[in-house]
RNA sequence: GCCGCGUUCGUCUAGCCCGGUCAGGACGCCAGGUUUUCAUCCUGGAAAUCAGGGGUUCGAAUCCCCUACGCGGUACCA
């Protein structure tokens, strides 16, 4: 059997798209779970559609993810690739090139003009007007709108060539046979059956000399040797074309999957409309690549019976991964889930990895860039994140809720107080625990010490008479009564990280000097 | 309109090919536990008459047919 090589094909309009994503994804995922090669290839035929800069934004973006060709376009040239000749700082790696089909316009005209010699495709002078008045006369009718093959019954070859010299503009037709069923084992599918008389003549070569998608995706796939498409649902439609040049070419067909699409909410396709659908969107609000790639493995496919388990990184999906098990119906893409994928990444990560990663959100905030040099220091975010780690569901939300780090707290008597307690109450429970927090020495002051110290003070003695020892204490919050103000004098906040974690994180000498300046203001 | 694809908890889905489990898991939600607060974590719960209707069968989410609904395609866009 023939390796296994499949690619993804997108076009040059933006941006990668996050339906892109789990294309290539699934490419890729099926190309290395079966030794295979997956490449890289451009559809830049559309040029009104055509945006500057995309192309390299879509390779910038796949490389990010890790989603590694073994040819096909790339931006790096380390394996002596070819430079590309429309797209300067791009190069071309492989011997089943040109990888973008801008480049490979003489090569499609060759191939189509040996259709028309066989008789498999013809040449149309009809004008887009005469098209559109045809169609919506069609539908009028309740009729299928197909193209009436006005070129090929009433052009004669002597006013086609006469046409041709006077540079008349043309387009080429695929001539469907009629009264066929065309039949197409689709791997996700299966059987898929399609009445050749509902197919329209498309047109395979607009009048600008670039071929349409089904001309070029055909002479790539078999020009590289493509054993397996895997695409968008969006396909399905126009694969009798497809089947047919391959048969006209005397080429053997690829195996074709579909994919089901991505929906919204409302389960319309993923749209712009209602979020975003760039990756590196999701990139810049604060999600990991390993959650997004994970995620979107999801939208569509599972692991199958028993497996429970739902994190995994690219290489597990790799290992794991199985078009059988690929989902027919469309999914929503819900971000509550992703969120929480996102989440579960974020606590896998190391603490050097989470700084790494955070830095740049961090620098964005107001109250990082209002804060001391000493509070920026890398020690000091390290601290801030080992303690935000489990908190965080998303990169973007760094810092923001632990902002009393950077700056000084505001004085809220009322916040201070735990439960009913009184002033002096207050006082003497924040004096206690700067007693406490005096005598521990700076290399004590670690985060497990700081709660044991901590804790066994606060367990010590019921401090009021009317509260009952042990459990019962413990149970109407006895702690708290050490605790609370404590932490709220640390932090400022109704909510916040333990008393233990902030007052590690603020070190010795700034949570003593809170803490006197809080007593001095009761 | 025409053609195609699809339809299991709110969402992602297992199970369907090879009929026979209280239709299972995850997210989210709710409750409880741990806990000074928040989050994490742990335990439990509600949540799908398997789109609807007909068959076939002792028995159907699973096989067959019909209907409805949703989505995609219907371009000199991909």
């Amino acid at each position: 059997m023939n390796k296994i090589r499949t690619r993804f094909a997108p076009s040059p309009t933006g941006y990668l798209h996050i339906g892109g994503l789990r294309t290539a994804l699934y490419d890729y995922l099926f190309a290395k779970k079966n030794g295979g090669d997956f490449l890289l290839k451009i559809e830049d035929t559309d040029r009104k559609r055509f945006v500057e800069g995309a192309v390299e934004k879509l390779i910038i973006s796949l490389d990010f993810l890790g989603l590694e060709r073994n040819e096909g376009v790339m931006l790096n040239n380390n394996t002596n690739g070819q430079e590309s000749k429309n797209y300067p700082r791009v190069f071309e790696v492989g011997e089943y090139g040109p990888y973008i089909q801008s480049e490979k316009l003489e090569i499609y005209k060759k191939h189509v003009d040996e259709l028309v010699k066989n008789g498999h495709a013809y040449y149309c002078f009809c004008e887009p007007k005469r098209l559109e008045e045809m169609r919506s006369e069609q539908t009028a009718q309740k009729q299928p709108p197909i193209y009436d093959r006005f070129c090929l019954q009433n052009v004669s070859e002597e006013e086609i060539n006469k046409n041709l010299k006077n540079n008349c503009p043309y387009t080429i037709r695929i001539k469907v046979p009629h009264d066929e069923i065309i039949e197409v084992d689709d791997e996700i599918r299966g059987r898929v059956k399609f009445n050749t008389n509902l197919v329209t003549d498309q047109i395979l070569l607009k009048s600008d000399g670039f071929p349409t998608y089904h001309l070029a995706s055909i002479i790539d796939d078999h020009d590289m040797q493509i054993t397996h498409v895997i695409r968008g649902e969006e396909w399905l439609p126009s694969i009798p074309i497809h089947i047919l040049l391959y048969r006209y070419f005397n080429w053997e067909a690829p195996k074709f999957a579909h994919l089901p699409l991505l929906l919204n909410l409302d389960k319309s396709k993923l749209s712009k409309r209602q979020g975003d659908v760039a990756v590196e969107d999701y990139i810049k609000n604060g999600y990991l690549k390993e959650a997004l790639i994970n995620f979107v493995a999801f939208l569509g496919w599972n692991p199958g019976k028993g497996e429970t388990q739902e994190i995994f990184t690219l290489e597990e999906l790799v290992e794991k991964f199985d078009l059988t098990h690929v989902h027919k119906a469309g999914a929503v893409f819900d971000i509550k889930k992703l969120d929480w994928i996102n989440s579960q990444w974020i606590k896998k990560l190391s603490i050097e990895e989470l700084y790494q990663k955070s830095l740049p959100f961090l620098e964005e905030k107001e109250f990082y860039k209002n804060a001391s040099a000493e509070k920026k220091s890398e020690d000091y975010i390290k601290k801030i994140l080992s303690i935000e780690q489990d908190r965080l569901t998303n990169l973007s939300e760094v810092g923001e809720s632990n902002q009393f780090f950077f700056r000084d707290t505001n004085f809220d008597k009322e916040l201070l107080r735990w439960k009913d307690m009184n002033d002096e109450d207050l006082k003497k429970s924040l004096e206690k625990s700067l007693r406490v927090l005096e005598n521990i020495t700076d290399e004590n002051w670690t985060r497990e010490n700081l709660e044991k110290i901590l804790m066994e003070k606060a367990d010590e003695k019921p401090a009021s008479p009317a509260r009952l020892a042990g459990a019962m204490a413990k149970r109407a919050g006895g702690r708290g009564e050490l605790l609370w103000p404590l932490r709220a004098t640390l932090t400022g906040e109704k909510k916040s990280p333990s008393p233990f974690e902030c007052a590690w994180v603020l070190g010795k000498e700034e949570t003593l000097s809170r803490l006197k300046n809080t007593i001095g203001k009761i």
